[in-house]
DNA sequence: GAAGCGTATTCCTTGCGGAGAATACGGTTG
DNA sequence: CAACCGTATTCTCCGCAAGGAATACGCTTC
């Protein structure tokens, strides 16, 4: 059942905020670092077992790779984004990673315009 | 989070058939063995594991245990219940264990008015 | 109270996922 | 090509969950 690999990839804290912050748009790596506060190891690792399932895709500009959810995604995949996007609401992890994703925008918009705009240096610095 | 504690419930197919099952209404034990097509170890500890986790309950009547949705889920669960039954649709598995429930139905009533009429004998033979 | 039924709980083996440290890889910059 | 950056992949340890077999439990019936 491809239902349970979905599940199989949402119990996890960590891919939920992955998901949940991917539903804004594509983001990098370094970017996630940022959101999230988590090592480097355990986002690379946790959007690696995500790419492995179909859950995102990912593809690389420069030095960086960006991560986005898939353009079409199945109908019980699509149910289950929004079904968690519902949940999400007000649940105050959720809610701090969207609020510091919103502070980096303006180091993500090159990401967004698909761009590789010779983004300056230091990728944390935006 | 309490939504990861749901989502582990989900990820496994056995758990997915029982809770998709138990959205039509109560369901006792022996039930869901002919249902599923499942040996009693498996639903039994599947069903143990669910109700640790509050997303099931249970009453004793007489030899048979009746397992049934909690009656006042949590915002989290109603959603991903109600995403689950809409994923289900068209899912050959799920509907099959539609089909054998109704077939089944009879033997299944005097569970669902919750009163014990000393059902016969052997409840596979319903 | 002994036998029978429906259900739950052990015990065991197996496999997979999570975390962190160290390291390897691909691409850019001077 | 050497140095550096961002990212991915090892490796190892640990815990937990799944499955099956055997067994224990609670309740009813005779």
């Amino acid at each position: 059942m491809e239902l349970v690999k979905i599940y199989e990839c949402l119990c996890d804290p960590t891919r939920l905020r992955l998901l949940h912050v991917l539903a804004q748009g594509p983001v990098c790596v370094c970017h996630f670092q940022a959101v999230l506060g988590e090592p480097q190891v355990k986002i690379s690792k946790h959007l690696a077992y995500l790419r492995a399932r179909g859950l995102v895709g990912s593809k690389r500009q420069g030095n960086w790779v960006i991560y986005a959810l898939p353009a079409k995604p199945s109908r019980e995949l699509q149910a289950n984004l929004a079904c968690l996007q519902d949940c999400a609401r007000g649940n105050p992890v959720f809610k701090r990673d969207l609020a510091r994703l919103k502070q980096i925008e303006p180091s993500c918009a090159w990401v967004r315009a698909g761009e590789p705009e010779k983004a300056p240096g230091q990728c944390r610095g935006g």
